[in-house]
DNA sequence: CGCCAGATTGACT
DNA sequence: GTCAATCTGGCGG
């Protein structure tokens, strides 16, 4: 099986966020296969993480204490944010897609995206949900179906996978440790910041 | 229904 | 580097 099991979202945020790095998000979109490695994720808590929306109650968090291997969507300044529910048993957590690697289907990306310049394809949230015509329309949808529209498969990642890891962007508050990871020299990395 | 903050982006100085 | 567009989600009334 190429999808990511149920199972692989049973664990902590941060454990989730490091390995989802380097593994494949795809879309089928009008039959045909977009997809992209996972460069840069961000693990996010519960009501303990001022950062995290599950401190504000409300739907979200609700989805965030549900089941895992859900999409969380969400909109924040007029783009979508795409989420994977993720957490122990009895606990909160969801994981935040920053940037992927452009893969399958780089033409039509191009094209939903409106831009030129390959690098600005995919390497921010809210970039690479509107490369892959991630909407609404996927909260709480299992993204560990074989064919589920939208889906994480084990990738191969081109390269050497170097995780590192750094604080939250965007963010006001953040924790004391970081939990930002991403793989240390892909040019599609949103950007950097130091410790 | 109105108010407001925000896990952003792109344009511009 | 600065800055604002633009809208969702939560909450109060």
């Amino acid at each position: 099986m190429k999808v990511l099991p149920r199972e692989f979202y049973f664990r902590g945020p941060d454990e989730v966020a490091a390995e989802l790095l380097g593994k494949l998000l795809v879309r089928i979109y009008k039959g045909r296969r977009l997809s992209g490695f996972i460069v840069e994720t961000e693990a996010y808590f519960g009501p303990e993480d001022p950062a995290s929306r599950a401190k504000r109650g409300g739907g979200l968090a609700k989805v965030m204490e549900g089941e895992v291997g859900l999409a969380l969507v969400y909109g924040v300044h007029r783009k979508w944010l795409l989420n994977v529910v993720a957490h122990e048993e009895g606990g909160i957590g969801a994981v935040l897609i920053r940037a992927i690697h452009p893969f399958e289907g780089v033409e039509l990306m191009k094209e939903l995206r409106k831009v030129r310049k390959i690098r600005e394809l995919t390497n921010g949230p809210g970039k690479l949900t509107e490369a892959l015509a991630v909407d609404k329309k996927f909260h709480r949808k299992p993204l560990y179906l074989p064919d589920s529209d939208l889906r994480i498969e084990r990738g191969s990642y081109p390269g050497a996978l170097k995780v590192a890891r750094s604080h939250r962007i965007g963010v006001s508050e953040d924790l004391p440790v970081p939990y930002r990871f991403y793989v240390e020299g892909d040019p599609y990395v949103s950007k950097v910041r130091p410790l």
